[in-house]
RNA sequence: GCUGGAGUCGUCUAGUGGCAAUGACAAGAGACUGUAAAUCUCUCGCGCUUCGCGCUUCGUUGGUUCGAGUCCAACCUCCAGCA
């Protein structure tokens, strides 16, 4: 069983330490995500630097491509890319929702590659096959999202969820026991709970991820903060709380962290502070700003003065947009690494005033400013 | 000086009688939440009361025509070849 030891509470906040056979993971924390084992624009040194604890990758990717097979040849995701701390794998459920032309069934998800046409197949236990050969810490249920905010769609996706959660937990408990009789380390399993924007889903949803046990879980199927208080309020008085919670996907406003972590989750992930990094988004503590706008081009002062990033220590916002307006690599490299660590820094932040007795105030002086 | 070719938005370019005029780049702005994203969208002659209207534009000046970036003439500039 995963270690989870919590610090301190408040509300159905926490602090606490996720322990995993490649270390601890302080929560509440962000994980990088590393979609196809890499943080896009990032070495893993750079993620150290900033001060990422944890990295997610994702197993539809590496099925298509390097294939799981590799991975589980080189050692691992961790020793693959060489990352040496925590890594988690989505279960690539997602992808049923974000890609066209998938089939779905009871029993599978057909859909072609998006790279070369070929035909693919993932079921509940060969997703969990595919995340142990991958070899990442924590694993995530195969899941499916409704393919609209229709409360039958909904309730349909989630109960079919909840029926795949029966064959993962199972297939899962073969691959962990075959693991443990070579001697291999240990793989956890979060089951997903989803539901949508109801909430009388969502608690039913929690209800049977809670029943089946599972090392952690994720709560899935949230793309705005809007209604995000009431539903995890819902889904976390019900989860137990002894173990931790991913919120998946969520993390690109700020808003997202303060809300998630005020509402008793543990771990975030998002693509979408490396994406607008690549993009020229960079965030402050004044909200985000375009570094390609032509205001820039005279602007010799840092991203942010009170930033410690390898950027924002050595840059100026003129440098940053000359990058971004000659299309340098580096101008990606450089976002990438600051915008990275505004997520992974005041997720800590928010650990940080927790223990001191502070988020209330940390969090209204922070959404205060961020959104002016 | 002669012969041939060319002059269209900041740049390169499409255009062979119905055109404010194609595409790309540049420029200006916006979007992005378990990454088919180094992506995508919008604006880009000027002015307005902006799902429209008016004005001025394709080297210059004239001409033919209901109508000219497109046809004709002269001139200017550039390129190539010959002197």
């Amino acid at each position: 069983m995963l270690k989870f030891d919590i610090e301190k509470r408040e509300g159905l906040a926490r602090v606490g330490v996720i322990h995993t056979p490649h270390g601890d993971i302080k929560t509440p924390a962000f994980v990088g995500a590393a979609t196809r084992a890499t943080v896009k624009a990032l070495t893993m040194k750079e993620m150290n630097e900033l001060g990422s604890q944890a990295i997610l990758a994702n197993t539809y990717h590496l099925i298509l491509r390097p294939g799981v097979e590799l991975i589980q040849e080189a050692g691992g995701l961790a020793e693959f890319c060489s990352w040496h701390k925590p890594t988690f794998t989505d279960s690539g459920g997602f992808q049923i929702f974000s890609l066209p032309d998938v089939k779905i069934t009871e029993e599978s998800v057909k859909f072609k590659s998006h790279i070369d046409g070929a035909n693919f197949e993932i079921t509940p236990e060969s997703s969990m096959q595919a995340q142990w050969a991958i070899g990442a810490d924590i694993h995530m249920a195969f899941d499916h999202l409704a393919k609209s905010e229709d409360k039958k769609d909904m309730e349909e996706a989630m109960h079919r969820t909840h029926r795949w959660l029966d064959r993962c937990v199972e297939e899962n408990q073969k691959l962990a026991n075959t693991a443990k009789k070579n001697h291999e380390k240990e793989q956890y399993l979060y089951a997903v709970v989803q539901g949508g924007t109801f909430n009388d889903l969502r608690a039913e949803s929690a209800e049977y991820c809670a029943s089946k046990n599972p090392d952690g879980f994720g709560i899935g199927g949230v793309f705005t903060a809007e209604g995000m208080d009431v539903m995890l309020k819902t889904v976390n008085s019900i989860l137990p709380e002894d173990k931790p919670r991913h919120l998946l996907g969520m993390g690109q406003e700020p808003l997202d962290l303060f809300i998630g972590a005020e509402f008793g989750c543990d771990t975030f992930d998002c693509v979408g502070p490396t994406r607008m990094a690549r993009n020229g988004s960079l965030y402050t503590y004044d909200g985000r700003i375009n570094i390609k706008n032509a205001k820039y081009t005279h602007d010799f002062t840092p991203l942010m003065s009170d930033c410690d990033c390898e950027c924002c220590k050595n840059y100026t916002k003129a440098y940053l947009h000359h990058l971004f307006k000659t299309d340098e690599i580096t101008a990606k490299v450089l976002a990438s690494i600051h915008n990275e660590h505004f997520v992974v820094s005041v997720t800590d932040k928010i650990r940080q005033s927790i223990l001191d007795d502070n988020f209330q105030n940390y969090k209204k002086t922070f959404l205060a400013r961020y959104y002016h």
